[in-house]
RNA sequence: GCCGCUUUAGCUCAGUUGGUAGAGCACAUCAUUCGUAAUGAUGGGGUCACGUGUUCAAGUCACGUAAGCGGCACCA
C-alpha cells in the first residue's frame, strides 16, 4: 500500500487531497460494513466503533497491509483493528523492540552505528557496527536499558524526509550504513523516519503507538556476527538477537520450548544412546557406533526396497577418480577448492568424489543405449566427501563425508515432467511414513555462475515447474539458488529448535550428459542426448538420521530402534530363562539384548529407558514358573504380562517396517 | 572462511586475587537376590585441548594453533 504510506509531509497525512471528504466503505472482519470519511485515521475509526477498542488499538490492517494507527484511511476495503490480542501484534512488537534495542545500544555505547533490524520468526535482531563487538555479557545491560526506554513510553512519530537531506543527516551523524541504505532505495520510495523521544531511525514502518507498547515479554538471546548486506566480502557487523511476545506466558512457553528442544538435540542423544561420535582428527566425519550404524543400515534397507519397487536399479562407482573427469563435468572449476584430492604415488591427481553424478553417467555410457531403455533410473548409495567451510559443520546435519541416497534418471525431454512428478510423490510418501507432514518445498532457478545456454535453462526450469505444479503442492521460489547445471526442487525438514535443513532434492539437468558424452539411439536411429534428473530423497543419510533422532526425541520407531527389546532379570533365578527368551526373539530377527546384572529391576528399567530401548521384558521367578514375560513399553507406566509365544508374536508385529504388510 | 564464545576424569560441571586439581553420575571390587525410572560401602581414574611466552611459580595471564558451540557467508 505504497499509496497510503506515502503522504507528502508529516503534517499532511493525506496523499490525495482531492479524495478528502469523500465517503469510503470499510468492511470489518465479521462482515459488517461502515462508511467513513476518507482521511479518517485508524485511531479515530477504532474509537468510533468503541472507546475501549480505540484504547486497545495498536495499528490497523487494510486489505492485508498493516498501517500506523495515526495514518489516514483513504480507500474502501477490508479493515481490521490490531490490538495486543491479534496475531499481527507479534510482528509489530518485534519490530518496535528492534528499534528500542537500537536506541538502548546507542545510548549505552556511543559511536555504535545502526544498520538494519527487522522482526523475524519468534523475535527480532538488529545489526550494529562497532569496533569492539558486543559479547553476551553486554546483553543484561542492554536489556535493562530497553526496559527503561519502554517505560519512558515515547510515541513513535513518523516523518517524511527529503532524500538528500536524509543522506546528509545520517552522514553527519557518522551513520554511513544508513546513508548507503537511503542511497540505494528506489527513486520512487518515500524516505520515512520514525522518532521515539530523542532517538530516530530510518524505517519504512509500520509501528505501534509508543515504545511502551513493546511490553515486557521479551528477552535478548544471543550475539552473532553477520555480514553487512549478507555479503561475505563486506564488513562484519554484530547482530543481537532477541525474542519478543505479546505476553509473559507466551515468552515463557517459547523459552520452555527451547529448553525441551535442547534435550532432543541429536548430538546429545547420539552420545547418550551410544549412536556415534566425532573427534578432532576427523572434523566433519562420523564415527558410527554399532547402534547408530544399525539405524543407518535400516534406513538404507528401507530406501533400497522403496527404490526397487519404484523401478530403480542400483550401482556403485569409484570413490576416487582422476581429476580430468571432474574437469569435464565442470565440478573442478566450480568446486575444486572444496574437493579433497590425493596423489598416491603417481603424478596423476585424483579427487575423492564430492558427488555421484559423473560415476552414474559413466555407467549409463557403457554400451549403446536405446530410447526403449528410458527412463533409466539408476540409484547409488554413494559416500561423498566435500571440504565444507569449518564454520558450516554441525553435528550430523552438515558434515564433510556423507552418504547420499542418490539416483540419476536418464530420460527424454517428454518424460521429464512425469518422472519429476513420480519423484515428488515418492519423497513425500516417504516423509509421511516418518511423520513429517510439514515439508517445505523450494524451487531454485538459474544461478549467476552456471553452465549451459539460456535456451536449455528455459527448458529445464519450465519442465520442473510444470512437474511441481502438477503435484498441486505449494512451494516458494529461491531465485538464483539452483545448481550450476540445472534448476532444483528442495525438500526441507526442520530440526528440534526450528532450523531448516534441506533433505530431498530433485534437479533437472540438460547439461552434464552432453558434457560427459552420454547419448542414446532414438526411434529415428539418430544419437540423442538424454536428460538427466538428479534426485536424492533422504538427501544425506547422516543428516536424515540426525533429523529423525530429533524428530522422535530418540524414541525411534521399533523397526529402526537399534535395540528393539531388552530382557532384564529381576533375580538371578531368571538368568537361564532370560537367555532363552532372547534367543527366541533373535531367531525371529529381533535385535535383543539382555541385562543379567545383579541390580534391582528399577535400576535396570531406568538405565534402559534413558537409552530409549522401546521394550523392556522383565523376567523373575513368576515368569520362569509360568513361561511368561512382563513387557514394559518405553514412555508408559506399568507392564503387560504375556506368554512367551504371545509376546514374540506381538513384538514381531510391532517391529514390522512400514513396507511390510500388517 | 568471518564475528563472538567455549575446551578441566568416559559424561555433566566446580576450581577464589597465579602457589602442583575437586564433586555427582559412569566404571571396578565387595556386600545385597531386592517386582518396574537411581541399594550401600570401598576403590581406580586427569601432561587441566595443543604449542610458545610472561613469572620464582600457570588450569588460572598473553599470543598462536586445533576442535566444538551460536550466528553470518557457503552448500554440487
Amino acid at each position: 500500500m505504497a499509496d497510503i504510506a506515502n503522504p507528502a509531509a508529516p503534517v499532511d497525512h493525506n496523499p490525495n487531497p482531492s479524495m478528502a471528504g469523500a465517503t469510503i466503505t470499510l468492511t470489518l472482519p465479521d462482515g459488517a460494513t461502515r462508511d467513513i470519511t476518507a482521511g479518517t485515521t485508524g485511531r479515530d475509526f477504532a474509537k468510533s466503533i468503541a472507546t475501549s477498542l480505540g484504547k486497545a488499538a495498536l495499528a490497523v490492517k487494510l486489505d492485508g497491509e498493516i498501517q500506523d494507527l495515526d495514518l489516514p484511511i483513504t480507500e474502501s476495503g477490508k479493515i481490521e483493528i490490531i490490538t495486543r490480542k491479534s496475531e499481527d501484534a507479534l510482528e509489530l512488537i518485534r519490530h518496535d523492540a528492534a528499534h528500542v534495542m537500537a536506541e538502548a545500544v546507542q545510548e549505552l555505547y556511543p559511536g555504535t552505528q545502526v544498520t538494519i533490524g527487522p522482526s523475524i520468526e519468534n523475535g527480532f535482531y538488529y545489526d550494529f557496527a562497532r569496533n569492539e563487538p558486543f559479547t553476551t555479557e553486554d546483553l543484561p545491560k542492554i536489556e535493562a536499558k530497553m526496559r527503561e526506554i519502554i517505560k519512558r513510553n515515547a510515541p513513535f512519530e513518523r516523518e517524511v524526509w527529503d532524500r538528500d537531506e536524509a543522506i546528509k543527516f545520517f552522514e553527519d551523524k557518522g551513520e554511513v550504513y544508513k546513508a548507503e541504505l537511503i542511497r540505494d532505495l528506489p527513486d520512487a520510495e518515500t524516505i520515512t523516519v520514525y522518532k521515539q523521544g530523542d532517538w530516530l531511525d530510518l524505517c519504512r514502518g509500520p509501528h505501534m503507538r509508543s515504545t511502551g507498547d513493546v511490553g515486557d515479554a521479551f528477552k535478548l538471546m544471543k550475539v552473532a556476527g553477520a555480514y553487512w548486506r549478507g555479503d561475505s566480502s563486506r564488513a562484519m557487523l554484530t547482530r543481537i538477537y532477541g525474542t519478543a511476545w505479546r505476553t509473559k506466558e507466551e515468552l515463557n512457553d517459547h523459552l520452555t520450548m527451547l529448553e525441551e528442544a535442547a534435550k532432543r538435540d541429536h548430538r546429545k542423544l547420539g552420545r547418550e544412546m551410544d549412536l556415534f561420535h566425532f573427534q578432532e582428527e576427523a572434523p566433519g566425519a562420523v564415527f558410527w557406533h554399532p547402534k547408530g550404524w544399525t539405524v543407518f543400515q535400516e534406513l538404507i534397507d528401507y530406501m533400497r526396497k522403496r527404490q526397487t519397487q519404484a523401478g530403480y536399479v542400483e550401482i556403485n562407482t569409484p570413490d576416487i577418480m582422476d581429476r580430468t573427469l571432474w574437469e569435464r563435468s565442470g565440478h573442478w572449476e566450480k568446486f575444486g577448492e572444496n574437493m579433497f584430492t590425493t596423489q598416491a604415488k603417481e603424478d596423476r591427481v585424483f579427487a575423492l568424489k564430492p558427488m555421484n553424478c559423473p560415476g552414474g553417467v559413466e555407467v549409463f555410457k557403457q554400451g549403446l543405449r536405446s530410447y526403449r531403455e528410458l527412463p533409466a533410473r539408476i540409484a547409488e548409495f554413494g559416500k561423498v566427501h566435500r571440504f565444507e567451510p569449518s564454520g558450516a559443520l554441525h553435528g550430523l546435519m552438515r558434515v564433510r563425508a556423507f552418504t547420499q541416497d542418490d539416483a540419476h534418471i536418464f530420460c527424454t525431454e517428454e518424460q521429464i515432467t512425469e518422472e519429476c512428478q513420480i519423484v515428488c510423490q515418492l519423497v513425500l510418501d516417504i516423509y509421511k511414513e516418518f511423520g513429517f507432514d510439514d515439508v517445505r518445498i523450494k524451487f531454485s532457478d538459474r544461478p549467476e555462475k552456471r553452465i549451459g545456454s539460456d535456451d536449455i535453462w528455459d527448458k529445464s526450469e519450465a519442465a520442473l515447474k510444470t512437474a511441481v505444479d502438477a503435484t498441486g503442492l505449494s512451494y516458494t521460489t529461491n531465485p538464483g539458488e539452483g545448481a550450476f547445471y540445472g534448476p532444483k526442487l528442495e525438500f526441507v525438514l526442520r530440526d528440534a529448535i526450528g532450523r531448516d535443513w534441506q533433505c530431498g532434492t530433485i534437479q533437472v539437468d540438460l547439461n552434464l550428459p552432453e558434457r560427459l558424452g552420454a547419448f542414446y539411439i532414438g526411434a529415428d536411429g539418430e544419437k540423442h542426448i538424454p536428460v538427466m534428473l538428479h534426485r536424492a530423497l533422504f538427501g544425506s543419510l547422516e543428516r536424515f538420521a540426525g533429523i529423525l533422532i530429533e524428530h522422535y526425541a530418540g524414541k525411534l520407531p521399533l523397526w529402526l530402534a537399534p535395540t528393539q527389546a531388552l530382557i532384564a532379570t529381576i533375580t538371578s533365578e531368571g538368568d537361564e530363562y532370560a537367555l532363552e527368551v532372547a534367543q527366541a526373539l533373535r531367531a525371529k530377527g529381533m535385535r535383543v539384548e539382555t541385562d543379567l546384572r545383579n541390580e534391582k529391576i528399577g535400576y535396570k528399567v531406568r538405565e534402559h529407558s534413558v537409552k530409549k530401548v522401546p521394550y523392556i521384558l522383565a523376567v523373575g521367578g513368576r515368569e520362569v514358573e509360568d513361561r511368561t514375560v512382563a513387557i514394559r513399553t518405553l514412555g508408559q507406566q506399568g507392564q503387560q504380562v504375556l506368554s512367551l509365544d504371545d509376546a514374540i508374536a506381538q513384538l514381531m508385529d510391532a517391529a514390522k517396517s512400514p513396507l511390510e504388510p500388517r
